[in-house]
DNA sequence: TCCAAAGTGGACATTGACATCCTATTTCCC
DNA sequence: GGGAAATAGGATGTCAATGTCCACTTTGGA
């Protein structure tokens, strides 16, 4: 249902706002995320050119969000990589169905609707907040299994 | 987000519910649906292993549903052809998160289960019943242009 | 009985998403 | 200035979804 491309993007993202603002290296981010580097370098790009990131080359360089937590929502991230695709004219080109839908796309593009809205709804920072026993991404903290803080820390 | 032959059985599916219960042939609802016909024909053989359709080979042979409108749900038809795979576990593999997914995937699969919702809750019989404009996927009717109806009449 | 209509199933082509690799280019630090 | 570290971006490979085609089987009717 969601590409490969927008799974890799989102744990990226939450990733990357997981141990902000230092920002991380490519390298770090696809460990962490289990994401194969050269794709994930793709991945990034497309969140840089879509202003959601910014990267810094060279030694010491590395990606870093471009945006407070609470300023970037799930939808930002779908929108930059794979947008969310609403139907907004009969697919089929009746003539007839100008702007009102049949009752079956209709549904459909409801349907789509949800997910916009829900994404559009839940900003980084909320996932990073929510209280549960599952870190973003990571091992649960309490079994002191390496996760990525640490792979900055020495 | 919807693959091409979940939209192709979806159109075939409704169609055939609105000009039920006869029954058509795949070349009457290629056109009336404007799917290919080669490949309607692989579509309706995957409703059909799923028992949503009959089909009767030979002249005056057709396809025909196998349930009543109400009792065909659109997500019978998508889980028919392409079913919605819901997050149950965590992609990374992560054994601590095991059955409690992390705040991202938990909310990428509410999503996920918004839409299977939705589509669980909608019949056939409640989009042909639609009151709108728009009879699903024909011409308005008070055009009086060709619709699937018109093709089974001499 | 034979033909035409219609679905069945497998083989084949095409396309785009997914994934990888290699060569720049930039930057820091010695 | 030179080398190591890191991103940038184009070229290429792989595979599943999409789309097409053909030979076969079944069936009703002339």
């Amino acid at each position: 249902m969601f590409s490969r491309t927008v799974e890799y993007a989102l744990r990226a993202i939450v990733q990357l706002a997981y141990m902000a603002p230092q920002g991380a290296t490519t390298g770090q981010i696809s460990v962490a995320t289990k994401v194969p580097e050269p794709y994930l370098r793709k991945v990034l790009q497309a969140l840089r050119r879509a202003e959601l990131v910014t990267s810094q080359r060279g030694a010491s360089g590395g990606v870093r969000l471009n945006r407070d937590a609470e300023e970037l929502t799930i939808l930002d991230v779908v929108n930059a990589v794979d947008p969310i695709e609403r139907i907004d004219r009969c697919p089929l080109d009746l003539k007839s169905h100008g702007v009102r839908l049949c009752p079956l796309h209709a549904r459909m593009d409801r349907a789509l609707q949800g997910i916009e809205q829900a994404f559009r709804e839940t900003t980084l920072a909320e996932i990073l907040a929510e209280p549960t026993l599952s870190t973003p991404l990571c091992e649960t903290p309490d079994e002191h299994v390496s996760c990525t803080r640490d792979v900055t820390s020495p």
